[in-house]
DNA sequence: AGGTATTCACATGAAACTATTCTCTGAGTTAGG
DNA sequence: TAACTCAGAGAATAGTTTCATGTGAATACCTGT
């Protein structure tokens, strides 16, 4: 087949999907499934402030892909329907503080801000105290009422600290014609480590939690978003079920359920067929579980990867991996690709990191005459095994 | 045999040091009035 | 003249090293039977 057959079969054979778009992420449904609840809660505590009248801040907790983005997004996105009808003072603004570049600081929150109310600044070159100045001269003049949305409010405070909180809180008392009300959205419970306690119990005033889904209203999502984004008829039977089941075992993740959705059926769009099956949706399974790895291990530095390597080339021989052994192999690895060797305090820290993001299991040992020590294994499916050590040759630049 | 003491091979902590990234400031530049 | 841009100083932060101290149990070394 030449080329422009090639073109022109593409271009006239009809896709499988009807509207791609319903099963990305920042699709916002027209309906929420199984967040009633929760959308009458935060309702009735963010409700007040269509009166003018102040209304607490609110803190939501829950896992990821739990619906609490897109809640919250639901609800601004009904909110603001309602404020343009009646022509309201009420700013809604939802930021999401883990989005590279879009408000991880103080700095660029308060500049995201300052550009919702159309005042343009420059990224750097001006004091962040002046910016409060504006953003709060802008407030109490033009007597806004905003309701700032801080989505992944955890990030936030790992890099940028609760100075920003603490602001916007305290000024909140001295603004006369105006108010600010905070709504955090984080994936931990355990924020608490570092945030000043007044903050903490200023900014939780009312709090939510959003438990995961279960299996049964993941299908339910599912299949309501599969309604849209699929012609009729292109879904296997008991496909919606089985990727719900997927999903709900990985602790009810709707989000992944989605993503997992979508890639069954991109898969068998690139495999010609007009319906998706079990078959496709395993092998997306598989191909989203062996992405997560390929993409954690690519992500991470050489020094890293050096680490990583030393001990997959152990785990070869079959006998229990060390410390002391991944060191010393560690040591030969990184010369060869001519970086400077990382002392065995780091090397030990580094395998730590590895064992919280789940690539490998240590397990601390004592062998009593012999020493101390960590017993490391890998806790990847084995299949991943050759690709990922060819992935790291690469990486590392060692063939 | 039973009980202490030692010892190994790192683990774990804290402080000190470095390199990188951010923030801030003032000087220079631009554009509008 | 006000607004903007930008380089460089200084501050904050992240990543490491250095130094010091901690750890659990197999083994070595007693001690008294």
């Amino acid at each position: 087949m030449n080329l422009n057959e090639f073109f022109e079969k593409y271009l006239t054979k009809d896709s499988i999907f009807q509207d791609r778009s319903v099963l990305s992420s920042s699709y916002i449904p027209e309906l929420l499934d199984h967040r009633q609840n929760e959308l009458d809660a935060i309702s009735k505590i963010i409700a007040p402030a269509l009166k003018n009248s102040k209304i607490s801040n609110l803190f939501i907790y829950g896992k990821t892909g739990t619906g609490k983005t897109v809640t919250l997004k639901y609800l601004k996105r009904e909110l603001e329907k309602v404020i343009k009808h009646h022509n309201l003072p009420l700013k809604i603004v939802y930021l999401n503080c883990k989005l590279e570049k879009q408000a991880d600081t103080e700095y660029r929150i308060l500049a995201q801000l300052l550009d919702v109310f159309g005042k343009k600044v420059p990224n750097t070159g001006v004091p962040t105290q002046t910016l409060y100045k504006t953003f709060f001269e802008i407030i109490e003049n033009r007597k806004i009422y905003l309701i700032l949305i801080l989505d992944e409010i955890d990030q936030l405070i790992d890099k940028a600290g609760d100075e920003l909180l603490y602001v916007l809180l305290r000024k909140n008392e001295e603004l006369s014609h105006s108010f600010i009300s905070l709504i955090g959205i984080s994936n931990n419970i355990n924020l608490t480590s570092k945030i000043d306690p007044r903050i903490k119990s200023s900014l939780s005033e009312e709090s939510l939690i959003f438990e995961p889904y279960n299996a049964l209203q993941l299908k339910d999502i599912l299949y309501n978003r599969a309604k849209l984004a699929f012609k009729p008829d292109v879904l296997e039977p008991g496909l919606i079920e089985k990727c719900a089941a997927y999903a709900a075992k990985e602790h009810g993740d709707a989000r992944r359920a989605i993503d997992l959705l979508r890639l069954a059926g991109e898969i068998a769009e690139r495999e010609n067929c007009n319906k998706v099956t079990v078959k496709h949706l395993d092998i997306a399974q598989d191909k989203m579980e062996s992405d997560k790895y390929i993409d954690l291990i690519k992500s991470q530095p050489k020094q890293y990867q050096a680490v990583l390597y030393s001990i997959i080339l152990l785990s070869e021989k079959d006998e229990k991996i060390y410390t002391g052994e991944v060191y010393s192999l560690y040591l030969d690895i990184i010369k060869k690709t001519g970086n400077r060797p990382l002392t065995q305090r780091r090397v030990s820290d580094i395998i730590n990191e590895f064992d919280s993001l789940g690539i490998i299991n240590v397990k601390l040992i004592s062998q009593g005459r012999y020493g101390r020590t960590r017993d490391i294994e890998l806790s990847y499916p084995k299949v991943l095994h050759p690709i990922i050590k060819s992935l790291l040759a690469k990486e590392l630049g060692l063939d």
